[in-house]
DNA sequence: CTTGACCTTGGAGTGGACTCCAAGGTTTAT
DNA sequence: ATAAACCTTGGAGTCCACTCCAAGGTCAAG
């Protein structure tokens, strides 16, 4: 299939793949007599793995590490691991920190229509010598 | 005070107070006869207002507007309640995800120790043909 | 006085993941 | 045949929040 195929079936645009195979993520395809790049359903599948990959918030440099592994034909299920391990703790850390932020925001928004606008609790949110 | 003064009382870089005065979250300050940019105490305050929105997870274009706002000598209650309950919204959404994607990223942790390759899960995230 | 730290300006660079542009060739449907 | 959609390449632009560079002036301590 043709580039405008592939974008097709992945839901990205043929930008975006041409920018993968620049950045490593996809081998150079086949081309046509007049040199447009020819795909097989590899392509899909490949590219659904970077999406995969993506939605767990591997960078893209992780994923062509993690895709250069799989094409040597070892097992990737070590590298996964640790890179699994490691954006676990990452999202562990992200989520602490957003319900933190969460709840004093709530706090704040539930200050605002006092009569005085609130203490800066985050730091100097709103300067304390303002009143509403 | 001087701008490497100001940068040591709120921990930026001079750098970073000149680029937030040119994106308009600081008014351009009094001078030196030098030249040199001369700050008073409310510098600071304005500052770690920036610091503290941005912790936040305000884009500085959003607490330029607050900024203005309240430049004006108008209440920015009303302001301030709509960007936090929008962020608010926008948290519970991101925390969501995250809780979803670390459910799913845990289960595949688990399964990798497996003979096999774990089932694709989230999309082709290991080609189900590769066996470990 | 000397030297090093500090300051000025305009503008370019960084990171990461795209997206757009220009110029021109190819394919497909009418 | 024609026109529009599709494709190619190299390279620049976008987003956002900084950070760095170059060239030169100013200040403060020794």
């Amino acid at each position: 299939m043709r580039i405008g195929e592939l974008a097709a079936a992945t839901s990205l645009s043929p930008d975006t793949i041409r920018y993968y195979e620049k950045a490593g993520l996809l081998p150079d395809p086949a081309r046509t007599p007049a040199g447009y790049r020819a795909y097989g359903p590899e392509a899909v599948d490949r590219l659904h793995f970077i999406q995969g990959a993506q939605r767990l918030g591997l960078r893209l440099e992780d994923i062509r590490n993690l895709l250069a592994i799989r094409d040597t034909g070892t097992c990737p299920c070590e590298p996964a691991a640790d890179l699994l391990t490691r954006r676990l703790a990452e999202l562990d850390e992200k989520i602490r920190h957003l319900e933190v932020l969460r709840a004093e925001m709530a706090a704040m928004l539930d200050a605002l229509p006092a009569e005085d606008c609130p203490q800066p609790t985050p730091g100097t949110w709103l300067t304390p010598e303002r009143r509403c």
